[in-house]
RNA sequence: GGUGGGGUAGCGAAGUGGCCAAACGCAGCAGACUGUAAAUCUGCCCUCUACGAGUUCGAUGGUUCGAAUCCAUCCCCCACCA
């Protein structure tokens, strides 16, 4: 790709293992490395997605900044969307069984990851199966031979499995194969190391009984970790509604990551834009010192952030817009725009109308909550009537705002 | 197949004839404060033509002046024993 000099096998080492949770091991990730170069053959370095959810997160890049960084030494990543397990059903146990995705549906999804998935791989060196390729066409007979594999204390040997069992909580059988429908993939692709969060461990390490059992060199198993969201304390999914994600618009990017608590920043400046340890360090200390005040720190975080996905400029731009909404209480740059019939309307129906509440309730109390400005005049009486005029705008709360445009 | 336990607002969880639009916790929203949509404190948190009315407690039908609460039937979920 370049013709920069090849890193030693030391420096590849400190970068690839750096920000890791687990690593099983070492050793072999040390020797197959070695034996790549001698080969001159790119690692091919495994990730399973779940094609329902085409909403990528910061939780999903802590990952995907790994793979690119094994990407950046000439390896190759297979990404594996698991189209044929997300048709059948949902293996975390949580939710019910998921509605079956259509063919369509799935190619959809499939293209949407993949656009939100290069914002971050690099396509050149990205090779993109699906899971149907090869359980599509597999019989019964060999989903039985292939849970001959396996046993049950092995399976139950698995964390939440375990506790769940104890706790007498139901287990799908679904979820049983889940694991082992994980491993196999390893097998077809051959996979020389698999990553995911550290939740995957488990079913990671099956991939390398799997393969042992069918003939392959066993995978290297790296895991990282799992990237706290918004709330501070649960991982970030999108099920738990506390994450960022990559398809956000620039100024919810910004939004978002400077809602996240102080103690918490210094997690996505490591595992979001991978700053290096020491840099980090130096942040916390000025910090710490009064040197630098948070906010700004985080600022700089939030303007990094939506620059990773969105362009220099966009950063400066969501930096420049929040500090005057939010510091300043100055009206947004765009604000939305909503006809209105002339005449004299309740407020909270123009409230309602201009998608500033859900119903007239909540608009009701958005207002006796004090909430809510007409132009620079704030109301509390709920029978308010307005007559729209063009230009005025409807305030509720810090974040609602509509500007009237009156029609006909 | 048998036994037992369940289905209550976004989630978790009380309530077992009227005081229940339904305790409490979480999430969410708003206000104050601030350094931000951090933290903290306070309020709100089914809908509406709104000091009143309507629709909710798995479904349907009943008993009753009155049901989330009692009865019947049905649907669904879970554990245990076979």
């Amino acid at each position: 790709m370049s013709n920069r000099p090849m890193p030693t096998l030391e420096q590849q080492l400190a970068v690839l293992t750096a920000r890791r949770v687990d690593l099983h091991s070492l050793e072999e990730l040390k020797e197959r490395l070695v034996q790549a170069g001698r080969d001159n053959r790119p690692l091919r370095v495994k990730l399973g997605a779940d094609p329902s959810a085409p909403d990528l997160h910061l939780g999903h890049c802590v990952v995907l900044n790994k793979l690119r960084e094994f990407q950046n030494f000439g390896h190759t990543v297979v990404f594996i969307i698991g189209d044929f397990t997300g048709m059948i059903g949902d293996p975390s146990g949580k939710s019910a069984t998921r509605p079956q995705l259509s063919r369509e549906q799935v190619m959809a999804n499939a293209k949407s990851y993949q656009e939100q998935v290069f914002k971050i791989l690099d396509p050149a060196r990205t090779e993109i199966r699906f899971n149907s390729e090869w359980f599509g066409p597999m019989a019964f007979e060999q989903v039985i031979r292939l849970s001959a594999k396996v046993t049950v204390a092995q399976l139950l040997a698995r964390d939440d499995f375990a506790k769940r069992y104890a706790a007498n909580q139901p287990i799908s059988l679904v979820e049983f194969l889940y694991p082992l429908v994980q491993a196999y993939d390893s097998v077809m692709v051959k996979a020389d190391i698999e990553l995911g969060g550290t939740d995957q461990l488990f079913n990671l390490l099956l991939g390398r009984e799997i393969q042992k059992a069918h003939g392959q060199p066993p995978q290297i198993v790296m895991t990282t970790p799992l990237l706290e969201g918004l709330d501070g304390v649960n991982k970030m999914s999108k099920s738990l509604g506390n994450y960022i994600a990559v398809n956000d618009t620039p100024k919810d990017i910004f939004g978002k990551t400077m809602s996240v608590s102080d103690d918490l920043m210094w997690r996505y400046f490591s595992l979001v834009l991978s700053l290096p340890d020491g840099e980090i360090a130096a942040l916390q200390a000025a910090v710490a010192s009064g040197e630098r005040h948070p906010r700004d720190v985080k600022d700089d975080l939030a303007r990094r952030i939506v620059a990773k996905f969105h362009g220099e400029a966009a950063g400066s731009e969501a930096s420049a817009e929040f500090a005057r909404v939010f510091a300043q209480h100055q009206l947004p740059a765009d604000i939305l725009e909503v006809e209105v019939a002339a005449g004299p309307i309740g407020l909270l129906h123009l409230m309602v109308q201009a998608g500033l509440a859900a119903s007239t309730s909540e608009a009701r109390r958005l207002v006796q909550a004090g909430a809510v400005h007409v132009g620079d005049e704030k109301v509390t009486d709920f029978r308010h009537m307005v007559t729209p005029e063009n230009g005025v705008v409807i305030r509720s709360g810090k974040r609602g705002f509509a500007r009237i445009k009156v029609t006909g």
